[in-house]
DNA sequence: GTCTATATGCGGATAGAC
DNA sequence: GTCTATCCGCATATAGAC
């Protein structure tokens, strides 16, 4: 394997690890493990494990636009339903919005702060100018994503059979694609360590 | 001052802390010094630091229910307005919403992830069940409220003056109570150390 | 390019004085 | 009830071998 790979790889297993458990937690070892490579290494890689971490959302961010680029490239009809159901599916992408949303609440950081903040309104500007939504339309979507982001990092699904509000807050919450949702939340339960 | 007294005050601090760098970034230091007593009396007080952000998050979804329930008790017209309001309001508790998304966020975490699926489900069940919102209805309203800490937590306030799109975007987010987020914000950048 | 070994600093927690 | 002093473990980062 040769090291573009290699890097890309560390990259997708420091995804899942920051979604896990956010960016302060997150050790540079525990990515090292997940990656298959020893702790200096990653360090060596990428100089800090905040360019790390830095790296992880800009790659977060990127896939996220190229996906929505992506729907809206195929057709123009049922955009709003269309766009959401992609971030559904971006779930599957291990990491990858939950990264994004831990990162989303370090705007105090003189670093990831301004980082989060262009991200973020880069994605509303999309909504905007490329797909077209008024200001409204464009809140409402951001709104739903946010509430999908916190249900997931609340590990919510873990409750789906147990806990009746659950299961209605879930059913409400995805109309479509819950099954996103619960086979993601089965699959870390299972590799919980 | 009394004990007690100081037990609340030592809560406080930590809320305002906690809300701004989240749980793991958090120190017992960094609280000790914002209450103005030493970091081991903070750890004799509360046993440990996951202890302390569990007090946290407990009284700030306690407030946040018996504020709910003040709204819903004065009058039930326009509820949904009103609680959206008084939410708002919240947030000159400092770190106190900012808090419990953190704690949001840690869903995977075997203590800390029950309490909040628990509280966030208290919160669904009081919006169903006392305010009398259909599923629907709660769902929005919630996805309002994540949206919300999402935009405080990014500090998206920072690019109010600068930036267009934030400009649009926080005037869309809040049609009311723009000034209480403006007002935080310019707190929040006043006591950056 | 990738490893092992390790230096260094920091933070939670404890001991114990007052 | 509250402090000072301090232990100890852990995590990032560096040095340097292969």
């Amino acid at each position: 394997m040769k090291a573009e790979d290699r890097r890309e790889l560390v990259l997708i297993a420091a995804t899942g690890v920051f979604g896990d458990r956010g960016y302060v937690a997150t050790t540079t070892d525990q990515v090292a493990k997940a990656a298959g490579v020893s702790q200096p290494y990653v360090v060596r890689m990428f100089g800090t494990k905040e360019q790390l971490f830095l790296e992880v959302l800009g790659r977060a961010l990127d896939r996220l636009l190229v996906t929505f680029r992506g729907v809206l490239a195929e057709s123009s009809d049922n955009l709003s339903g269309r766009l959401g159901l992609a971030y559904v599916e971006l779930l599957r992408d291990r990491g990858l919005l939950l990264s994004l949303m831990h990162g989303f609440l370090l705007g105090a950081d003189p670093v990831i702060g301004p980082v989060v903040r262009r991200g973020f309104l880069n994605v509303y500007r999309f909504l905007r100018e490329e797909a077209g939504f008024t200001a409204e339309a464009s809140q409402r979507f951001l709104e739903g994503g946010m509430m999908l982001n916190t249900l997931v990092g609340l590990r919510m699904s873990d409750d789906f059979e147990s806990d009746p509000s659950a299961n209605e807050l879930l059913c409400a919450a995805l109309p479509q694609k819950l099954d996103v949702v619960l086979d993601l939340g089965a699959a870390q339960r299972a590799e919980q360590r």
